[in-house]
Order: structure tokens, then C-alpha cells, then sequence
DNA sequence: AAATTAGTCAACCATTTGGGTGAATAATTT
DNA sequence: AAATTATTCACCCAAATGGTTGACTAATTT
């Protein structure tokens, strides 16, 4: 299921903490788990289970070293959010476009009889 | 705090019901609440929250006409993330071309004298 | 005026989430 | 071998989430 992924990864940047999180590795390159929890004012218990969240879904991945984990972000996932909100968009410029010809040629033929569900369009807002 | 508004609509998003709401209103265009409604198999009431949910994340708007409620798509706050996405990405990429250049100019200066609380950079995995 | 329809609100419930603490594990340092 | 350091694991807790049902309001329809 593609729809979990997306809604893990979605999830896992909803929040700010860990947001920040992938900020400090975006600018600083891999960082251990301590000098991340550093930055927080949080216990590192909590920041060591936002890693674990980011991890899960992808967004970071986890080299560890002897006693020491270090943490790289992992930017590929954010990519499949891109995606989603592109296709969404495509669809709803396609759907534009269409409305669009409807009112050019002033086609009869897609009127609606009424015993449909749907709403009349009322066109967007 | 623009912080808040992005994580709501990333918890927003996050939810798999609440992504088909978009999509659905993306390619039908406004729909009232039973409309939508019928698309899922939860309650009617579940799918007014999802919608309160949207709602407040600015990913869709009401326009109340007598009783009835049309919902209709707002893709712009979307536009939010994919700033930070964009945003997260160049600082990336700024920091690779960082390194790359330092590599060539083989610049002594930068070495690391041991007291600094951040590690080595090994590099990305 | 009565009944139906559209939708929200309020309360309830189980699960998840974001935080904390203390103990356990494993690798280093002394 | 003992002490320290780096991290996770196992619980605890309050608050938020996603779902349910039942009552309530408001607009239509009959």
C-alpha cells in the first residue's frame, strides 16, 4: 500500500520537532543522536523516539558506529508528497480546462437531468 | 507562527480519508457533505469532522446555501510545503557544493581540532 | 403544521502521540 | 575490572485522534 507510505511520511513532517530535526541534518550532514538532542530542550529519550518516527518513514536512515548512531537525512521520500500534490493539481487544472470548453462550445449534452446525486457545479468559489 | 499553520496542514494530509476527501473534490468540483459522505463507509458524522479537519488547515472552503454545505478544494496552502521541501532541498544542495569545494581546494583551514562537540563529517551514506 | 432532510454539536471510547523517568545494554575510557 | 558514555527499551501519563451514537438546529417538502 503506497497510500501508508505517504500518510507515514506526511505524519512524520508533521511535526515540528522533528522538522527541525531534518533541518540541523540537512545543514550540518549526519549528527548523532546526542549532539541532535543537543539542540532541544527535550529529554534525549524524547528525541531519540521523534529519530525513530523519521526513520520509519523513511526520512532518515541510521549508521551506527560502535556505541554511536549516527542519523543522515534522507530526502527521496519528501519526493512522493511532492508527487501526491501534483497529480492532485493536474487533475483540478485538467478539470479547469474542461469547464472551460463546456462554456466555449456550450455543449447541451452534458447538462444534467436531475436524477443525478451530484450538485449542480457551481463552479469554484 | 508559520510553524503552526504548516503542521496542520501536514497532519491534514497525513490521513489517508482526508486525502481521498481532497481528491475527490479536486476532480467532482464543490460537494455537499452527504455527497462526500457517500464515498465512505464511516458515518456521516466522522466525514464532517475530516472535513472540519481540512477546514482548518485552510485545504478547503464552505459555502453554506441553506442547509446545505458545499465544500470545495483549496490546493494553495499545499503550496506551503512544497516551500519547505524546496527549501530543505537547496540548503542540501548548498552544503554538497560546500564540501565538493573544499575537497578541490584541499582548504587546511576547516579542519576539525577535536574540542568541537560535533563529529567528523563522514560524509553522506 | 408535521415530517423529512442536511448538517453540526456533545459525549463517549479505544488508540495513538508526545512527553517524561528509570533500568538495561553495549562500547569506551580509566 | 570499574566507571563512564551513548542509546534504546519498557512503562507511565495527559492530551489528541478517529470513530461511534444520540440529540439538536435549521431549512425544505408534503
Amino acid at each position: 500500500m503506497d497510500e501508508e507510505d505517504l500518510s507515514r511520511i506526511l505524519k512524520a513532517a508533521g511535526d515540528t520537532t522533528r522538522r527541525r530535526i531534518l533541518t540541523l541534518l540537512v545543514q550540518e550532514g549526519a549528527l548523532r543522536v546526542t549532539a541532535l538532542a543537543a539542540h532541544f530542550e527535550m529529554s534525549l529519550n524524547s528525541v531519540s523516539k521523534h529519530i525513530k518516527v523519521l526513520e520509519e518513514a523513511g526520512l532518515v536512515t541510521r549508521r551506527t558506529v560502535g556505541r554511536e548512531h549516527f542519523i543522515a537525512p534522507e530526502l527521496a521520500p519528501l519526493r512522493l508528497t511532492e508527487q501526491w500534490f501534483g497529480q492532485l493539481k493536474s487533475i483540478w487544472e485538467l478539470r479547469l480546462s474542461a469547464l472551460e470548453e463546456l462554456l466555449v462550445t456550450g455543449d447541451q449534452d452534458d447538462e444534467r437531468t436531475g436524477t443525478d446525486d451530484k450538485p449542480q457545479d457551481r463552479g469554484p468559489a
